[in-house]
DNA sequence: CGATTTTGACCTGCGC
DNA sequence: GCGCAGGTCAAAATCG
């Protein structure tokens, strides 16, 4: 090819796809899309249930199915899949008097009604469980699943009459003691409903707490600073709502923790400490400003190639990061020099520069991750036969973010998508799935590596897991040469479009034996920062979620099973916490944090939503305002 | 004409 | 020191 011959992204220059570049759909559209469909799913028990959805879907929408649990057992069974469950059928055909309810012909039914199929926040999701939980109540001719069988009250009554009133006449009263019987079970149902209404409501609040906790432990007393950082807050207030929303799939807090998430859309060079973050976040964005003033201000190249081989030992030379002002690996010299944090300095100095991979289907060029993408380089890498190419982040001047791309050599309609480095602007809401995503990942693979008491990070204390394409595994792995994590994504994006989902996808999360509880609570807090806020338990044989197993003697302790189904195959138990516990911390940590399964549902579909994006074709590029017309950027 | 892509050259770290 | 590989630069070409 001829230099310089500016090949349109058509080419496909880094897969084996000649194809015309698809054009995604608007990111919020797929992700409002898929919050829909995740209403649909609302307390699916298991997998099967999970098809009568899809069976049902439009075939040409992305109806990324997430299953979303509420810690509710509602004992829902799934007997049919019309679309107007029909009580009477129903009762007729359940000897045992349970009225049954297909709880996704519920959602369906209701969707046009006073529940909103919008639970892109985690409040949303609250109403909408409760009003289904009044729905429960007061639509029981529909409902049940309550294995309800009453009389007295008026809603009561519209189940019982037509077979059930009838059979107690014929066998002559007897039903009194039945009746009383039944009657006390509704009533302990009810109650039951009531407390776990109350849980839920305490699981919220415990929830936001916990938020505003995480937040503060992060940005320590920094959040001033950050205001003040931010010279233009006001557009930013904006973007923090949204990014709240969206990032978390929640509107905690709603005004309090507005702050937190959209400051920092991608931390991977992050430290875990808040305070180091923020100082080397100014320092970071000074040099930037000085550095977008001067060009490329390659003046001081040597001088900081100097700083980071002294502070960082093993670092990526990267000569071009420092002249591109605020390169990820500048930061974390300079937080430490700044000595805020000494005791974490040897821990940072270990830490190399995090990255986050994400590797999911598709045969778009790039995936569509929300933000505006300019090509810098492209490589043939060793053992890959599909070139590598880097990509910048050019939403905003001297945007530290690069990103590489390459399709899996083995499975080529893989593309692994590699973030790294810090964004230092706003980010349109649908970049936040991605971003907080991999930031998330990120800071959870530095807690974990920093929670080594000695700051030792072992490279291989987890074996790297990135197993072929095929590997339905999300891995954090610290292996050389950076700390990585890995989010598969090659499962299917939309788990309830597998029949039957060979394996779940999963993370494994592998953090040091001597971590302090401290440490590894905070570590676990963080989890659901991986999951978009969201870690499920249950029982370990029940999925293969999260396993946080102790650095080298991961045979030697029982995983706790922290199960976090990332794409939706949801089983939720709330009834059912880990067995084995890794420490109590963790699992208050992670219980207190986790206990919204909205989180994986809403980060689900939006990863889910970035990943079929790619392969939709769609007209989102009629709202990009960027200049790259090739496909490779898209605004979502 | 500015933004973007291409691509050979260059730099750096690492292993031998 | 040399070769290799990863990563980046920057001139030239291309695109809208």
């Amino acid at each position: 090819m001829a230099k310089g011959s500016g090949l349109p992204i058509d080419s496909d220059p880094i897969g084996f796809f000649i194809h015309k570049p698809t054009v995604l759909n608007s990111f919020e559209e797929d992700f409002n899309n898929n919050n829909k469909i995740s209403n649909n799913s609302i307390n699916s028990m298991d997998a099967s249930s999970t098809i009568h959805h899809h069976e049902r879907s439009p075939p040409h929408h992305h109806h990324h199915h997430q299953t979303l649990q509420f810690p509710v057992n509602l004992n829902y069974t799934h007997h049919k899949d019309n679309n107007s469950p029909e009580p009477s059928d129903e009762k007729n055909n359940n000897n045992n008097r349970t009225v049954i309810i297909n709880e996704m012909d519920f959602f369906a039914e209701n969707r046009n009604r006073d529940i909103k199929p919008s639970p892109s926040s985690y409040h949303d999701m609250i109403d909408h469980h409760k009003s289904f939980n009044e729905q429960i109540d007061i639509d029981m001719n529909v409902n049940t699943g309550l294995n309800l069988l009453t009389t007295n009250t008026s809603s009561e009554q519209s189940m019982v009459d037509d077979g059930v009133s009838n059979d107690a006449a014929a066998e002559d009263k007897k039903p009194t003691t039945e009746l009383v019987v039944l009657h006390t079970e509704f009533q302990r149902v009810k109650s039951e409903n009531q407390r776990l209404k109350i849980a839920l409501d305490q699981v919220t609040n415990s929830y936001n707490a916990l938020q505003m906790q995480l937040y503060i432990t992060q940005t320590g007393n920094k959040s001033d600073e950050k205001v003040l950082e931010d010279g233009n807050n006001n557009n930013n207030d904006h973007d923090d709502d949204q990014n709240i929303n969206l990032t978390n799939g929640t509107n905690i807090n709603e005004g309090k923790v507005q702050p937190v998430v959209p400051r920092r859309f991608m931390d991977l060079g992050l430290a875990n400490n808040g305070e180091a973050d923020e100082t080397s976040l100014s320092s970071s964005e000074e040099r930037r400003s000085e550095l977008v003033k001067n060009g490329h201000g390659g003046d001081d190249q040597m001088e900081k190639k100097e700083v980071n081989r002294a502070l960082i030992g093993r670092e990526d030379s990267d000569p071009d990061q420092s002249s591109q002002a605020g390169w990820v690996p500048n930061k974390l010299p300079r937080t430490t020099s700044s000595g805020s944090v000494k005791d974490s300095d040897q821990t940072e100095a270990t830490m190399r520069k995090a990255r986050v991979s994400v590797r999911a289907r598709s045969e778009a060029p790039m995936i569509a991750d929300g933000c505006q993408w300019r090509k810098y380089g492209q490589k043939m890498a060793k053992g890959n036969p599909c070139p590598r190419a880097y990509y910048r982040c050019t939403m905003a001047a001297g945007c530290p973010v690069r990103k590489q791309v390459q399709r899996c050599a083995e499975d080529r309609t893989i593309l692994v998508t590699t973030y790294e480095g810090n964004h230092n602007h706003p980010l349109p809401p649908p970049a936040m799935a991605m971003a907080s995503t991999t930031s998330s990942a990120a800071r959870m693979l530095l807690s974990g590596s920093m929670s080594s008491s000695d700051g030792i990070m072992n490279s291989n204390f987890l074996a790297r897991a990135m197993l072929p394409c095929s590997s339905s595994m999300a891995t954090i792995s610290a292996s050389a040469p950076f700390p990585t994590v890995t989010l598969d994504l090659t499962q299917s994006p939309n788990p309830l479009h597998l029949q039957k989902p060979p394996q779940p996808p999963q993370f494994h999360l592998a953090l040091q034996q001597n971590a302090s509880s401290a440490t590894t609570a905070a570590a676990a807090a963080l989890l659901p920062q991986i999951l978009g806020g969201q870690a499920i338990y249950n029982n370990q044989s029940k999925f293969s979620g999260l396993q946080m197993s102790s650095l080298g003697q991961e045979n030697s302790l029982a995983p706790t099973t922290v199960a976090a189904r990332l794409l939706g195959h949801h089983s939720f138990s709330s009834s059912s916490p880990p067995q084995n516990s890794l420490s109590e911390s963790v699992n208050a940590a992670t219980a207190a944090i986790a206990a919204d399964p909205n989180f994986t549902a809403a980060l689900a579909a939006a990863i889910t939503s970035i990943i079929s994006g790619t392969h939709s074709n769609n007209v989102s590029n009629n709202n990009n305002n960027n200049t790259n017309n090739n496909g490779n950027n898209v605004n979502v």
